[in-house]
DNA sequence: ACACAATTCCCCACAATTCCCCACAAAAAA
DNA sequence: TTTTTTGTGGGGAATTGTGGGGAATTGTGT
């Protein structure tokens, strides 16, 4: 199983390529996987890079509990898969963000890979550290979590 | 179970590198432990090191509590992991500081490394002394907290 | 079908950082 | 004192990261 670690500060240029981090691409090469999937996090305002392989088994999880003849689950299926892109390294080792999601996230030159375990997270700098410098929270949940 | 005892003034230089103490280097062998993580402690001005099955172990724990669909979870999970880099230790046994790291904390030339227990800190000098210099109320405080 | 704009791709150049090596001072051990 | 370990410093190669030019491709409207 990858296990993507480290906190990366990159920048993004004009035409929305960053290069991808080298810790990461040898994270990436030592599982034999290449492409990367990018799709905006359901959740926060960021976007998250699955190695095909990881996206792979998401999907299967969720079509596992998913039934296919209801219209409903359907739909959430079809919004899941609908926002995904595949993701090409290029020959210098740089990924080409798409437009699309650059604006969705607000990105802009100033960007934060995140590894977050078995996928990266791509953040608009400021957005990281307002919502990540302040661990206030991190604390109490935390407790409540781990607490038996 | 490692036990990392010692405060070690140590300098760094110019490219950030420091000198890991012989000491703690010990400790950390003699647990078959070679790596070791790195991240900003979550409320004082300095850094913390985690030897890496430390930290694994941690991380597996939590990831296995968490569900990666509740945005909550993600969330604690997220901010736990952001902030970590893993810190190799080079063939002169010195770790290079990331640079984002020394600037959170302020680190110049002088640092100091304290053993706590299973992980060490590594402070700016500085602020370390500026800490230890007032001898603040530790005495009052330990009393309120060991009181019945 | 054609012109035009926008986007993607492929190449090159260069700056910054990291890595690897060696030298040597200082302290501790023999 | 001699030897070993610990701690500091720096040179330079290799890798990583940044930027931009311009050809090829796609998409748009007329």
């Amino acid at each position: 199983m990858v296990r993507f670690i480290g906190n990366i500060d990159a920048k993004m240029d004009e035409k929305g390529r960053v290069f991808f981090p080298a810790v990461f691409r040898r994270s990436l090469q030592k599982e034999g996987d290449e492409a990367l999937m990018i799709r905006k996090d359901i959740h926060q305002n960021c976007l998250v890079l699955y190695p095909k392989s990881v996206w792979n088994q998401q999907l299967d999880e969720l079509r596992s509990r998913l039934n296919r003849w209801n219209s409903q689950q359907q739909m959430v299926f079809r919004q899941f898969v609908a926002g995904v892109d595949e993701l090409p390294i290029d020959g210098n080792g740089r990924i080409l963000i798409p437009k699309r999601l650059q604006q969705q996230v607000s990105l802009q030159a100033s960007v934060r890979f995140i590894g977050m375990d078995d996928t990266i997270e791509l953040w608009a700098k400021e957005t990281a550290d307002a919502l990540l410098d302040n661990p206030t929270s991190l604390g109490e949940n935390l407790e409540a979590l781990m607490d038996f």
